[in-house]
DNA sequence: GCAAGGACGTA
DNA sequence: GTACGTCCTTGCA
């Protein structure tokens, strides 16, 4: 008899950072480690049916929970992170692999896999049988025997190496020092970081061999420990004497767990063709099913795929989860995925296929009966996934109304489902709802079950806009992909609109809006259009969005982009949908206000600039500001613009002020209020809701090339801080009543990032031991104290530290700090010899995105710069210092989001009342009821400093600074 | 009515 | 020297 015992959970975890990542084709769904779980098992039935065939067999699995050892130390297993994203939904498909091999599949509350494995095992060489054991876990050494009645045998696929690999007592003794017998209190005295078993501090393996060698076993070790001759090593080995036997229970493996199957129950079973074709086509495994058809010599073509689990099924395949952490990214680098074979040529082939269907208008349907609803209602269920978009009066979602609905469960289908198209009335009063159209309420009801059903994927293009839009509706969108995500995770800002992918990808014109409603003063909004075009439009939407998510999900594992979108990009959108419908409190009386104190110091300014020039002119006009400086007046130094206008730019107006012309300083003094009230005291006030009395700003979160947000409608990352009446503005910006606003803000984000990629030593010093960092540059560089320093000395080098950040140049410098180009460029030649390494970092982001045509950030983020090798000298200077300062800026982009992606969760762990409403590029702005702040700072400074973790540990602290007070600007 | 350019607010 | 969005004027349709 011979009894395979295969470990199914240290297979996944192991396979998981060994295999190329892969996506059944048809979803996205992660099935990698699924395909090499399929395809080791069907290896061993017949690679081992050559030697001494297995008469019996099972795979064991973890069972999830608390095992007997999390009662012997509390601390067990603590140090691992959650799993990675990706692998959770294979857990239960490796389950139902095994069992379409037909093989039990064992797993026991309260259990390791190990546990049931040693139990087994034993059972079965105390009948005089053989034992294999399919693992690589070194936990399992301790079971090997040296008669080779048990042994190991290694399935993990190791490139280079034969598919399987046995461990025998040799390989043991290689890797503990030991024979198996002994391998238990090896590891009682050396512990296991992964497991955080902890072992004797400061003994390794090989100290614990040596020791285990020396005295036979761990009691007598620990008995005559006082005979050691090391003194360090003998008071170690007293000192946690207990630590060592707590430790060694924890590896010692249970091997009397009251199985419920006897090894009888184990015997082999001849494959089903019945139960393995149907999960494998369901996979969607072309060549494992090709290899068993020939092995069973039986005909796949004869079984369909399982319903149960097909692409698209009733399974969840978006639950958002834990983030994945860095060794995604790693394992998928380090992949190195070739064009033309896998994930790539699914990604490739699916594109095609795709691409060729056309669109057709006729199939796309309304509908206005219960029936229709109920039908199409029944379709998303049964598909498990399907496009939505809505349709509304505005592109503001906090203000939209709701038209339309439409939905798409499968390409060139579309549902359009009319509930708020009017009638045209007269000025006074709207004509009603037009005919044929199913109640909102009823419509909304209906679709609240599968909107918030966390099997059911939503897929939409800019979904954060109809999530907010549905929220005012009492409905909460989840789980959600977003193809404009999707394609800003692979491509960058550079193509966005729905109407650019399906041109770029589809080679498809969709009907524009401007077309439907047309342009300008004769727009109409979506509520006063026909139904039956409106129905074309959104039906083609939506059928397209479902086009590009069948196109460009799988691009994500074939770029290796997975890991970006699923832990820096989906689980943002729901975050910043609910901090755009929080909104922020500005009040309106500051700034009317301000509106009016601003008003009449510009018109005074206004008066003296028309009485310095000696003519009425328009102050706002560049133009004509350039002829009465330089034309009129004759003075000198003025410089053209690239089209050949006067400069008139604040730089210059500034200089001309210093040589002593009045007429400057007033146009500079002039365009600041102007500007002040233009942008923000006249513009703020429209923004403010009608309904929530708050201003709700509208992120994008897929525009910015470095993987920043911006902020628009209104803009609130560009709130005046700098001068004391911007600052006015800032004040108006409040907390409700009982409320204070809190700001948090990393305090030189992008140096410490730079100290970090670069690894710049002194600057990782300065960061380690508090110094101010601008001060420090100016001491090395200028060898000026940093006590008693000029302020004027320090400001150079910060603005030097800045240029490094911008990919400075002796041009810009020299401009900046108003210097020769010649003082400017030994500057930096001197920055680069006291910084050591700044120039290296320099040049090899210049000769990547040369060679590459992108630059990433530490988190895997891709920088695109398409004209890297431009035929123009000035363009490829630009692209250099936009490739030097990418993955700074970028990298600082992804910590902070990674930090607000898990700040609500952690709030709330946390039992504290915050809620996040702004994010202005190194600071998060968050609302606190007042008397608590003190709880919530802490908990928000943690996360933010904390937001790399675990995927990357920098080498440089990060610094956070929070503050709360009644208004912005006191808490800034 | 719309797009481009200049200017300027932020990090 | 990097990254944005908005306001205003100008010039052309």
């Amino acid at each position: 008899m011979h009894l395979l015992l295969v470990d199914g959970s240290g297979y996944i975890f192991r396979a998981f950072h060994a295999l190329p990542p892969l996506n059944r084709k048809s979803d996205g769904l992660p099935v990698g480690c699924v395909q090499g779980f399929c395809n080791m098992l069907y290896k061993l039935t017949t690679d081992m049916d050559e030697g001494e065939p297995p008469t019996h067999m099972a795979v064991i699995f973890d069972h999830s929970g608390k095992t007997f050892r999390d009662t012997i130390y509390s601390e067990y297993k603590a140090h691992r992170p959650p799993a990675p994203e990706e692998l959770v939904p294979q857990f239960p498909l490796t389950r139902s692999a095994t069992r379409a091999f037909s093989i039990p599949a064992i797993e026991m509350e309260g259990w390791e896999a190990d546990d049931i494995m040693a139990t087994y095992a034993c059972m079965a060489r105390d009948a005089g049988w053989k034992v294999t054991i399919a693992s690589s876990d070194k936990d399992l050494m301790q079971l090997v025997e040296p008669d080779g009645s048990i042994r190991l045998l290694d399935t993990i696929p190791r490139p280079g190496q034969p598919p399987l690999r046995w461990i025998g007592p040799n390989e043991v003794l290689t890797k503990f020092g030991v024979t198996p017998d002994k391998v238990i209190d090896v590891q009682a005295l050396c512990g296991d970081s992964v497991d955080n078993v902890p072992g004797v501090p400061g003994i390794g393996v090989k100290t614990a061999a040596e020791l285990i060698n020396t005295y036979g076993d761990l009691e007598t070790l620990l008995s005559r420990a006082e005979e050691i001759k090391q003194p360090a090593r003998r008071q170690k080995l007293i000192d946690n004497a207990e630590l060592a036997r707590i430790s060694k229970q924890l590896v010692t493996l249970e091997r009397k767990v009251p199985v419920d199957i006897d090894l009888d129950g184990l015997l082999r079973q001849p494959i089903d063709p019945s139960t393995l074709f149907p999960f494998l086509k369901a996979m969607e495994f072309a060549t494992i099913t090709k290899r068993l058809g020939n092995l069973l010599e039986a005909d796949p073509d004869l079984f369909e795929p399982d319903p149960e689990l097909r692409a698209g099924g009733t399974r969840d395949i978006g639950a958002p989860k834990k983030s994945a952490d860095l060794s995604v990214a790693k394992a998928k680098l380090a992949a190195n995925v070739v064009p033309g074979t896998g994930p790539a040529r699914f990604a490739a082939e699916e594109h095609a296929r795709i691409k060729a269907i056309p669109v057709n208008y006729d199939a796309y349907e309304i509908i206005s009966t219960p029936e229709q609803l109920a039908a199409c209602i029944a379709r998303i269920v049964d598909r498990g996934h399907f496009a939505i978009d809505t349709e509304t009066t505005s592109l503001d979602a906090q203000q939209a109304e709701l038209v339309g609905v439409c939905l798409s469960t499968a390409i060139g289908e579309g549902c359009y489902i009319p509930i708020g198209h009017s009638k045209a009335g007269d000025l006074l009063e709207g004509g009603g709802l037009v005919d044929g159209q199913l109640p909102a309420r009823d419509v909304l009801a209906a679709l609240k079950p599968v909107l918030e059903d966390p099997s059911i994927l939503k897929i939409g293009q800019n979904v954060k806009y109809d999530m907010e839009v549905f929220v005012r509706h009492g409905i909460t969108m989840a789980p959600i992909d977003d193809t404009m995500l999707i394609s800003y995770a692979l491509d960058g800002p550079q193509y966005n609109g729905l109407d650019i992918l399906a041109n770029h990808w589809l080679d498809h014109k969709t009907i524009t809006f401007g077309e439907l409603a047309g342009t300008g003063k004769a727009r109409k909004t979506f509520d006063q259009l026909e139904i039956a075009p409106a129905a074309r439009y959104a039906a083609e939407d939506v059928d397209v969005t479902l086009r590009l998510w069948h196109v460009l999900k799988p691009r994500l594992a074939a770029e290796n982009a997975t890991a970006l979108y699923e832990t820096l990009e989906r689980p943002l959108a729901p975050v910043l949908a609910r901090m755009e419908t929080r909104g922020i409190t500005v009040d309106r009386q500051i700034l009317a206000r301000l509106s009016g104190d601003f008003a009449q110091r510009a018109a005074a300014f206004e008066a003296e600039a028309h009485e310095l020039a000696g003519e009425k002119f328009n102050l706002g006009s560049p133009k004509q500001l350039g002829e009465i400086l330089f034309g009129k007046m004759g003075l000198e130094g003025g410089t053209k613009t690239k089209t050949g206008a006067w400069a008139t730019g604040a730089d210059v107006l500034e200089d001309l002020a210093a040589k002593g012309v009045p007429l400057a300083r007033t146009i500079v003094d002039w365009r600041q209020l102007t500007k002040l009230m233009g942008t923000y005291t006249d513009a703020l006030p429209g923004y403010i809701h009608p309904e929530t009395g708050r201003v709700h700003t509208s992120y994008s979160q897929a525009s910015v090339l470095t993987g920043r947000l911006s902020s628009n409608d209104p803009n609130l990352q560009n709130i005046p801080v700098r001068t004391e009446d911007g600052r006015k503005i800032r004040s108006a910006f409040v907390a409700p009543q009982g409320k204070v606003l809190v700001s948090a803000d990393y305090s030189q984000i992008e140096l410490r990032v730079l100290a970090h990629i670069a690894d710049i030593q002194a600057l990782k010093d300065a960061f380690e031991e508090g110094l101010d960092i601008h001060a420090m540059t100016a001491s090395e560089m200028f060898g000026v104290p940093v006590e008693g320093m000029p302020s004027e000395v320090r400001r150079r080098a910060k603005a030097i530290n800045f240029g490094i950040i911008y990919g400075i140049s002796a041009f810009g410098l020299s401009n900046q700090l108003g210097i020769e180009r010649s003082v400017a460029g030994e500057y930096i030649k001197t920055y680069f010899e006291r910084f050591p390494g700044i120039k290296d970092y320099m040049d090899s982001q210049r000769a990547r995105v040369k060679v590459d045509g992108f630059v990433t950030t530490l988190f895997g983020r891709k920088i695109q710069f398409p004209n890297a090798n431009s035929g123009n000298p000035s363009e490829r200077a630009f692209v250099e210092r936009a490739s030097i300062n990418a993955p700074i800026q970028g990298t600082a982009a992804d910590i902070i989001r990674r930090a607000m992606i898990r700040m609500e969760g952690e709030l709330k762990k946390a039992g504290v009342e915050a809620d996040m409403l702004l994010q202005v590029h190194d600071e998060l702005i968050f609302e606190v009821p007042e008397g608590t702040e003190d709880q919530a700072i802490p908990v928000i400074k943690r996360v933010m400093e904390t937001a790399a973790e675990p995927a990357v540990r920098l080498s440089v602290p990060i610094q956070v600074d929070a503050h709360a007070a009644r208004n912005w600007d006191e808490a800034h």
